[in-house]
DNA sequence: AGATCTTCTCGGACGC
DNA sequence: TGCGTCCGAGAAGATC
């Protein structure tokens, strides 16, 4: 499932793959996934004769700009983008075609049908939702520690839940915030406002660092991630609990929990974690 | 009234 | 084979 780590590998390789091609047709076959605007059709029509000119990332979505718009892309679980040639064969799950006027196409295909995409006329997709309630990008210089400590000490959610919303910092999922938990020694279920100086700063950090770490690596091949060119990634970031359930910590040996932390399974360490 | 919780989307995987 | 259940990111709506 597409985190920051594999957002941004998708956003790399696409950017690559898409550059200055111009769209001859947009053709989309599950109109419940155009959000906006409202009529799939003006999704479609405005996008034709536009050249891709950028491709961003902001939390876990992608940002396709155009000439004159900018698609506000979200992969949810198992949404996947590829260039594909007019020979290849359209596979049932691809939801939406982008044509290009050099013959090749980008393809976006989603098993699930749960991903998204926002169509904003450039410059106008941070003023309103999905992006304009994002907290901080990790890597960022607005993601402070005294920020950090203000978000968690303000609320009484999970730590775990917390940390997936994506107002105080944006770009953790199932597996980087269960991993981040774990190396910061800091147990899922910790009421957030309960979580002292120390274990802040280590929290703050190890975010950072899972992440960080997960992006040089190429992103996670958890659960069949494919990327943009559809090989499987070159994930060789060690998980230390993500889908060890029932196995060994690396760290103590002790056997590995799996709970149910604000509806999401959550694997962790009962010994390391407290 | 802001924070938190619940519901909804969807289809593959899995268990009986 | 055919049901029923589970899973999950984010937003909308409901509730605290």
């Amino acid at each position: 499932m597409p985190e920051l780590p594999e957002v941004e590998t998708v956003r790399r390789t696409l950017k690559e793959l898409t550059h200055k091609k111009v769209i001859k047709e947009v053709v989309v076959s599950w109109a419940k996934m155009i959000k906006r605007p409202e009529n799939v059709e003006e999704f479609s029509d405005a996008l034709v004769g536009q050249r891709i000119e950028d491709i961003k990332r902001r939390g876990k979505f992608l940002l396709i700009e155009t000439t004159d718009f900018t698609i506000v892309s979200h992969l949810r679980m198992e949404g996947r983008y590829g260039l594909f040639s007019k020979d290849d064969p359209v596979d049932k799950h691809t939801h939406v075609i982008f044509y290009f006027e050099d013959g090749s196409e980008l393809r976006y295909k989603d098993v699930r049908k749960f991903g998204t995409m926002h169509l904003f006329k450039k410059g106008e997709e941070h003023l309103t939702l999905p992006l304009s309630q994002l907290g901080p990008e990790p890597f960022d210089s607005s993601f402070t520690i005294g920020n950090f400590k203000e978000r968690l000490s303000k609320t009484t959610r999970s730590i775990k839940t917390a940390l997936l919303d994506q107002k105080i910092v944006v770009g953790l999922g199932n597996i980087y915030v269960d991993e981040a938990l774990f190396r910061s020694g800091i147990h899922p279920e910790r009421i957030a406002n309960t979580i002292n100086d120390t274990e802040a700063d280590t929290l703050y950090r190890e975010i950072i660092a899972t992440l960080s770490e997960a992006v040089e690596k190429g992103g996670s091949t958890i659960r069949s991630y494919v990327n943009t060119q559809g090989q499987i990634g070159m994930f060789q970031l060690e998980l230390f609990v993500y889908g060890r359930k029932g196995e060994a910590c690396k760290n103590c040996g002790t056997e590995l929990e799996r709970i149910i932390v604000g509806g999401r399974g959550t694997v962790f360490c009962p010994r390391c974690q407290k």
